[in-house]
DNA sequence: CGTTTTTTTCTACAATGTAAGGAAAACTTG
DNA sequence: CAAGTTTTCCTTACATTGTAGAAAAAAACG
């Protein structure tokens, strides 16, 4: 049984939402992202925190973006996932795979 | 935007798990079945505060068993998901879902 | 310069996750 | 029945992750 460094649900939906924004990717676009896929409501601050521990995990990198010339507005912070992040979050994802493999019938919400 | 009461990521294992058992669900099989699919370690401890926090939503149920004629120990306590439970649970993994979506390419581990 | 806009940062707290030890309940054996 | 053994559960204390709101920083504009 292997020790491994998971991801909060929280840091999963962060991390999938650098992989879908690419170079877009700063702290008002990810919040968005998640909020309008996932139809929940997010913190802003949820967000940069989680940020901010992902990137002391070596999971993602970040850089200051240039300051844009058509508005006001203080410069962006753009984020990146890294090779290490990939993997862990990769593994997330299959844990829950794997749960979820062979009872997908017993989760289908009653929705129709 | 909806608020929503989010489940943590091992929240949604032990819910799939309890799925996943049915009728023999209890600590020690729980926590088996996390760790053999997920490979993954996991503390006993941490499969029975959660249950417990989750029995306080009224996400899970639970009842003590008989004791087992077989051999020794103390009797078991099961647990089974309830109809909220399976809500959230769906609800958890529909939010993944729409995540991952259109970018599961950029999400297979480098594994062959 | 002061005002407005946009984004980031900070602070304090709540919820979830982990680790480890100990207690309880049941059986077994003398 | 009184140890002793097995199996499971429970408790406690702490670490990590998630949330909320306010405040500060950086940039453009008149």
């Amino acid at each position: 049984m292997t020790k491994r460094d998971y991801l909060g649900s929280f840091e999963q939906m962060v991390l999938l939402a650098l992989i879908r924004l690419g170079s877009n990717a700063y702290g008002v676009t990810i919040r968005q992202e998640i909020e309008t896929r996932t139809e929940r409501t997010t913190a802003i601050g949820a967000v940069y925190a989680t940020l901010e521990r992902l990137e002391q995990k070596g999971y993602v990198k970040s850089f200051k973006g240039p300051p844009t010339p058509e508005r006001g507005g203080r410069a962006k912070r753009f984020y990146r996932i890294q090779a290490p992040g990939q993997r862990v979050l990769s593994e997330a994802l299959a844990a829950t795979s794997a749960m979820v493999t062979g009872v997908e019938d017993s989760l289908v919400p009653a929705k129709a």
